[in-house]
DNA sequence: CCTACCGATCGGTAGG
DNA sequence: CCTACCGATCGGTAGG
């Protein structure tokens, strides 16, 4: 007699995979119909399961949010790290000018993220652990560049925190200014590169005489 | 025989004024439970009228937004004014560094309204006249700031536009980060501000050797 | 993992 | 300016 263990055929999302495929879901509502339309239900519906069962896999919204946005870090340090690499700068202001290029292009391509991300949480709500985290590694990113360049004399010597912030405002600036059409945006991804160039090219060289 | 004009007593918003009334309303209810709390009906019950009172007022709820949101508006542009005024700054350096401390005050004291302002909208809604007028004012008293100082020769010639835009996306950044909790907010406003001024600084400066 | 239900809230309209 | 209503959506829970 033959034993057969028969795997069943892998349904539109089951098991373990649920808790994935949430994440799928609910990146998929934000990246189509932004902040407002990603819900608990509508990520459920996605998914192919009634919407009770995300409760399952996340304690509630939020740490389904959470999730996502723990995800749209990685994506968001990935986008930087690509960046960096593609643009084999060497020297500390055009690693400067690559890690913004490729925050800036990560807010035009995902806006929600960037809103989800940095705002998409309830002010009271505790921060999980693992987002904190994935939120660290970001900044490290930026951190490590500046701290290098300082080292190495390219950077003038500042308090690598205060330098670091003020490329993150920089960038995080236009890109929030841009997404919400305060700032009307450039037409591709070439121009948008050249003002993000631009703007750091003002901060590396100072603007005052 | 006396003629006798009696004034009504005041009572809690009537007639005209609750164009205005729901305008306060909503501007409560944006700074006491942040931009999620903002409806048209709690306005309306915050102003003491049925919740289908408004509609005789405002086309729908995005009309009441855009009248909120214009007057968030004039409040930023009446701080950054007050606080280039109280700074008594004459050198176009600290005049930036005022601007943006009122700006970023501002930021912290109302953080639901610069929410609101930058990207409360469906970005499909068209933005009426009236709000970008707003808008354009608050950015002129940037825009002139700069230009004074270019053309004084404080400041190293450059795109009037470009400097502007730098001044205002590290400002405006840093306010995101500093609401949302990413950058651990100073202790006191007279920290807040200084941190503005080193940031704003680096950007006068410049971070390259 | 589902069905069925809860209470709450919302924007908006009818009709007066 | 009000009452009364609509359809829709939501987060969440009971109970299986």
């Amino acid at each position: 007699m033959k034993i057969r263990v028969t795997k069943k055929a892998p349904d539109a999302y089951q098991h373990g995979d649920l808790r994935e495929a949430l994440i799928d879901a609910g990146v998929k509502l934000l990246m189509e119909g932004g902040v407002d339309t990603l819900s608990l239900r509508a990520a459920a519906q996605l998914a192919g399961v009634s919407h009770a069962a995300p409760y399952r896999h996340y304690r509630d919204k939020d740490a389904l949010i959470s999730a996502i946005a723990e995800r749209g870090f990685r994506m968001l340090t990935a986008r930087m790290r690509a960046q960096l690499e593609a643009s084999g700068a060497r020297k500390a202001g055009r690693k400067l000018v690559a890690l913004g290029v490729g925050y800036v292009m990560f807010g035009m391509e995902h806006p929600a993220y960037l809103q989800l991300i940095f705002g998409g949480f309830r002010s009271r709500t505790e921060i999980p652990l693992e987002l904190a985290l994935a939120g660290e590694e970001a900044y490290r990113v930026l951190r490590d560049t500046v701290e290098a360049g300082v080292a190495s004399g390219e950077l003038n010597k500042a308090d690598v925190d205060d330098v670091a912030l003020a490329c993150w405002s920089i960038v995080h600036g236009l890109s929030m200014l841009l997404i919400h059409g305060a700032v009307p945006k450039p037409d591709t991804p070439q121009l948008e590169a050249a003002l993000v160039e631009r703007l750091l090219g003002l901060l590396s060289h100072g603007i005052e005489r």
